[in-house]
DNA sequence: TCTTAGCACTCCTCACCTCAGAGTGCCAAT
DNA sequence: ATTGGCACTCTGAGGTGAGGAGTGCTAAGA
């Protein structure tokens, strides 16, 4: 596994002790949420230092950036800086064990109607498996191919389009139509769109649709006459946008550290508007592998006390999305990120294996 | 409009000034969300008694169950039985204004492509309009007729099925098939199926299929064992259980009220959990207009704080379902009821309409 | 030069108190 | 039946003081 770092900034170096200081801290203050104290990390970290010894180190790390004390007289917590060098350079993920990777995989190796379905049954994976909130983007349109398209008419003047795009997802639109036309008009239409662009990507076809046929609309044939009027309005509604789906977000809001109600209902309301976490996850798209924010790291204000682990799955040479949790900054990152880690690879083989 | 009272109980007579003061104890309350006291009945309520008198009224309304005191020396505040009272006998709700109407219809006339798809852009309406949670039930599927069904082969061993039901929603399955069948036979148990059966109950054509097919299994031709291998699939899952959607759900975060997270959490975990939600609603599927739960009214205990304003929605004298929002108990009924009201008459207009 | 004990200092938390304000219940007078 | 008056209760804000946790600094020791 591959944690990459979206935002690299340098970091001094900490010679072992301080780093062995800095990591028991973090790992404390995760474990118990309470700023950690010289005493503490003397008596407990197992170097054998008097607390006066760890105060100047911790002194030395708040000067830094890695710590900072919440007031005089609590200890210290880590900040945004210093849980970025715990990730980057402290932390030991535990593998998962592979009983537990089991019992994943047969969870996400179920029959799903739908891509909407299968990222809904992931992500409550997630969020149920980390008691966080479990967030799995959908499969970007862009990337789809038709695979086959077949009209159904359904009244006089409506006709139902059913696109099948990458072998799996099916989309429904329904069409309203200038005139009437029959089965066999329709499928005709649908025998030439698919002989015509069937393998082809879908914003392809779109272009060529338009661009090349619409110049010389006036000449058609009837059979193409019926082919543009019902491939306008079949590929023309931008297929709808990237969109992802979360799960258990109620877990966050057992978190101290988020209880504050107004950033929390903020947070809730950032998972409705989507396009600031769509953001963030595009960017994660082509990373290679785990991805972590940390904290304002993302950018995104309302993800403040927050960190988001995100990782891309992807078939082939293909990525198709990206799953991801978020929760409080304070969260046991040894164990989340192996669960992300596994689960983005168990969805792409069992996307890889539904591609026939 | 009317407004059925979920647990009719038997109320006692009170006389007018009791009656006036007690709903303008409760107007007030909802308005300022502060307990009331005499002094502010005597001054505002424009009855010209001394504020010793009105203590006398209250501590009667208190006898009966309709007021209570959080403590000594706060004002009064209503109790669920106070609200009640108030919602049947002493509120008058403000229509509509027509413009105002005429918003809502254009908000709910849009093309949609689905049911849950209008049951969103619904329920984001009610919740924008009333700052609340809405909530819109989708059509109970066991009343649905089978339109048109249509097989797609998709791979060697797989096939699309699609449901064309009531002549607006359509369902995609993806079926996993013993053999590999070639587009014309799908097309002939296609015709077969639309020409048996179009027009019917869905769950009737189940019942029909699998009593009367299963038992002649072994002496069916070609065809009929391909109609049975699909149907089997095609309508055997019983079609996804009902179900709402919910939007606006972080309103509710907003009322002071509600301040208390872990309360906030179960309702949250509630919405998704679903089925008390579900059995609440199928209650006032049948109702005739608009029904009011008040606090724990509804049997739910998570609901404690809050109200529920429920709506059926139907056309002609199909009932399709319900729709309503939910709020904390001190909520602005004079207004809510008008909109949750409007909001079903629209809803059913516009379904109306689509059926051709 | 690094480490450590010791000490003064800071700041939080909690319990406790007080006091003003709001509202009540009750009683006697109208 | 209504009202003014009065004693009473309870809340909430503000203030105080003790206890505790943890710090920084300094000077002595390895």
């Amino acid at each position: 596994m591959q944690i990459s770092d979206p935002t690299p900034a340098g970091h001094p170096a900490l010679n072992e002790r301080t780093q062995h200081l800095l990591k028991f801290l973090v790992e404390r203050y995760i474990r118990d949420g309470q700023p950690v104290g010289s005493r503490t990390l003397s008596r407990d970290a197992g170097l054998d230092l008097s607390s006066a010894t760890v105060r100047n180190v911790m002194a030395d790390l708040e000067e830094l950036g890695y710590l900072r004390a919440p007031h005089t007289s609590a200890g210290r917590v880590p900040t945004a800086r210093g849980y970025r060098f715990f990730i980057d350079t402290l932390l030991r993920v535990k593998p998962l064990d592979p009983r537990e990777i089991e019992v994943l995989r047969r969870r996400i190796d179920q029959p799903a109607q739908s891509g909407t379905e299968l990222a809904r049954s992931v992500s409550d994976l997630l969020s149920g498996v980390t008691r966080l909130a479990g967030i799995v983007m959908l499969p970007r349109r862009q990337t789809m191919t038709l695979r086959q398209v077949e009209f159904l008419p359904l009244s006089e003047r409506r006709v139902l389009a059913i696109l099948v795009l990458n072998g799996q997802e099916v989309q429904n639109r329904i069409i309203q139509t200038r005139r009437a036309y029959d089965a066999a008009e329709l499928q005709r239409a649908a025998n030439y769109l698919n002989a015509q662009f069937g393998g082809q990507d879908i914003q392809q076809v779109r272009k060529t649709l338009f661009e090349e046929l619409r110049e010389t609309r006036d000449h058609l044939d009837r059979l193409m006459q019926t082919v543009v009027e019902m491939a306008e309005q079949t590929f023309e509604s931008t297929p709808e946008s990237d969109d992802y789906v979360v799960a258990g977000q109620t877990h966050l809001m057992q978190y101290a550290d988020l209880s504050d109600l107004d950033k929390l209902r903020q947070l809730f309301e950032a998972f409705n508007q989507k396009s600031d976490l769509l953001h963030l996850f595009d960017q994660c798209l082509h990373a290679d592998g785990v991805q972590i924010f940390v904290g304002e790291e993302s950018g995104c204000g309302v993800l403040e006390g927050c960190s988001v682990v995100t990782a891309p799955y992807s078939t082939g040479d293909q990525v198709l999305g990206v799953l991801g949790i978020i929760g409080p900054t304070r969260m046991a990152y040894d164990r989340v990120i192996p669960v992300v880690d596994v689960t983005a690879r168990l969805l792409a083989e069992v996307l890889d294996g539904q591609r026939d």
